[in-house]
RNA sequence: GGCGCAUUCGUCUAGCGGCCUAGGACACCUCCCUCUCAAGGAGGAGACCACCGGUUCGAAUCCGGUAUGCGCUACCA
């Protein structure tokens, strides 16, 4: 009885794919695989002017690395193609000339100099703008003789002027339009390319769309398109408007309030699986508490009934949390590998490339469970890959210490790892945590001025599987120079 | 200005008439664990459910109005 469920996603490529752009696809993919249909990406490029150059290739590879297949669309095909829109103007076209011929459309010979000043006056007098109909009204006469002034028309649709137009959106519920706040928009525009209206119902009807989910700003135009629908004679598919995702100050989400497009996510060490799951979560909730769930588990449980109606706020704290419990839940080969481009990228330049994968494997453990992004990595780490730490002496001596204890337990450290056959945690550890007590000192002080000298930092991972890590010549080493900088000290 | 949508802790949300003196999560605070930092564990603080009326034995939940926010109002999508 019900039709195949068939979804877009459908992106202008007039920019980079904006995180509240790819919660659309999202949903949209989820919608499909939950219903066992298909998933379309179709390129709306009807805006010749605002087209940017890699936008294409930029979403298709943010879906491709979200994981969201498509079944139809750009570089997979399928029937209903093809799926950009510049390649289907005839299309668009004969439907206008249709419209036109039924008296639904009616050519527009207006300048857009004469709808500038008009909308211009409205708004002047608090009318509301909205396109005058100049034109309705032309005989075939009247419009002949502009043609033969070589006026270029647009196309424009003739909405009904009384009348409602409502439907039942499956997230809002009913919406009601009256006809009458409606002008008398442009279908086809002067360059031969339909606008998003016009492209959007035919290609929705030919492509046999059954459900268009879509950002809650296309709600407004919805009656547009209902009467194309019935103007065109087809029947429309189910309609539902998901909540938009705002920035902080609760506008709409733009490159003010930081990264906008899923690429910049990438690049900030953000993991695929924790966007998908994070994004699902902006607009959609499973249950009262179940929020950490896998692609299956989002497939499996999605449903608008659950897609709330309030808009959302994007909070990267919950973002970088969440991304921080997936790399946790990561093999250690597999953050080791993921890690290391982040690692390639933000190292400093002097470290040799390229980098060991076997080595950062031996200390990804130690980082695994402190990064809450793929790019605090090299921040955290990159004492291991330095040749020569810089550091302030005044770090070596703990709050509650002294040079001159410093240098004993760092000068007594030496002489104990100097023996050491096996230079492992254990043996460390054996070895270093009794020497506190030999020493009368706290073992924190010990281990504080140790970890400074061979980290560099008063923060870092455990002292013994860092050095252990690290290695005995290398320990050694920056220990001496520790004990250099502790000497010069005062001086 | 017009039209539309929305309104529960700072944030994401649960709630679809009695189970709510409103539940979970992030962030925050305290404690535990501990060589530092994290992670983990245990607690805590945090929402007069925008406001005003109405319906009802009973409303965060239903209805109306107001306010506020957001969106649309292009030969952009």
């Amino acid at each position: 009885m019900s039709k195949p469920v068939r979804v877009r996603y459908a992106p202008s490529p007039t920019g980079f794919p904006h995180v509240g752009n790819i919660r659309t696809a999202l949903f949209n993919w989820l919608f499909a695989r939950h219903h066992g249909g298909s998933f379309i990406v179709r390129i709306e490029d009807t805006d010749v002017a605002r087209t940017v150059e890699g936008a294409v290739e930029a979403i298709l590879d943010g879906l491709r690395w979200l994981g969201l297949d498509w079944d139809e669309g750009p570089e997979v095909g399928g029937n209903h193609g093809p799926y950009f829109q510049s390649q289907r103007l005839k299309r668009y076209q004969e439907a206008a000339d249709r419209l036109v011929a039924q008296g639904n459309a009616y050519r527009c010979y207006c300048s857009s100099e004469r709808l500038d000043q008009m909308r211009a006056e409205q708004v002047k007098h608090k009318q509301p703008p909205g396109y005058d109909r100049a034109c309705r009204t032309l005989t075939a006469e009247e419009c002949g003789i502009r043609e033969g002034q070589g006026i270029v028309p647009v196309v424009r649709f003739k909405v009904p002027l009384t009348g409602q137009t409502r439907t039942n959106d499956l997230i809002r519920g009913e919406v009601v339009f009256e006809n009458s706040t409606l002008d008398d928009f442009v279908l086809l525009k002067s360059d031969g390319y339909p606008t998003y209206h016009l492209a959007n119902i035919v290609d929705d009807h030919e492509m046999k769309v059954s459900h268009v989910l879509r950002a809650e700003e296309w709600l407004s135009s919805l009656p547009r398109h209902l009467l194309l629908y019935q103007a065109m004679g087809y029947q429309p598919p189910l309609f539902a408007h998901l909540p938009m995702i705002l920035g902080t100050d609760r506008s709409k989400l733009s490159k003010r309030h930081g990264a906008v497009s899923i690429t910049e996510y990438k690049e900030m060490g953000y993991l695929p699986e924790t966007m998908v799951n994070f994004l699902a979560l902006l607009g959609w909730s499973l249950d009262d508490k179940t929020e950490i769930m896998s692609r299956e588990q989002l497939v499996q449980g999605f449903s608008l009934e659950r897609v709330s109606r309030t808009a959302a706020i994007f909070n990267i704290e919950k973002l970088n949390w969440m991304n921080g419990v997936y790399i946790r839940t990561l093999t250690i080969d597999d953050f080791a590998q993921r890690s290391l481009p982040l690692l390639d990228k933000k190292l400093p330049a002097q470290v040799k490339r390229p980098l060991s994968l076997d080595y950062i494997r031996q200390l990804a453990p130690l980082f695994q469970e402190r990064a809450r992004t793929l790019a605090e990595v090299p921040e955290l780490s990159d004492f291991f890959f330095v040749d020569e730490l810089e550091y302030d002496a005044a770090l070596l001596v703990g709050k509650k210490s002294t040079r001159e204890s410093t240098l004993r337990c760092l000068e007594a450290s030496r002489e104990r790892i100097l023996k050491l056959d096996r230079f492992d945690k254990e043996s460390l550890e054996g070895s270093l945590r009794p020497l506190a007590e030999e020493l009368g000192v706290k073992t924190g002080e010990l281990f504080g001025a140790l970890r400074t000298a061979t980290t560099g930092r008063t923060a870092a991972p455990p002292l013994f599987e860092t050095m252990a890590v690290l290695g005995k010549d290398l320990c050694l080493k920056r220990i001496d120079v520790a004990l250099d900088k502790l000497r010069g000290m005062g001086l």
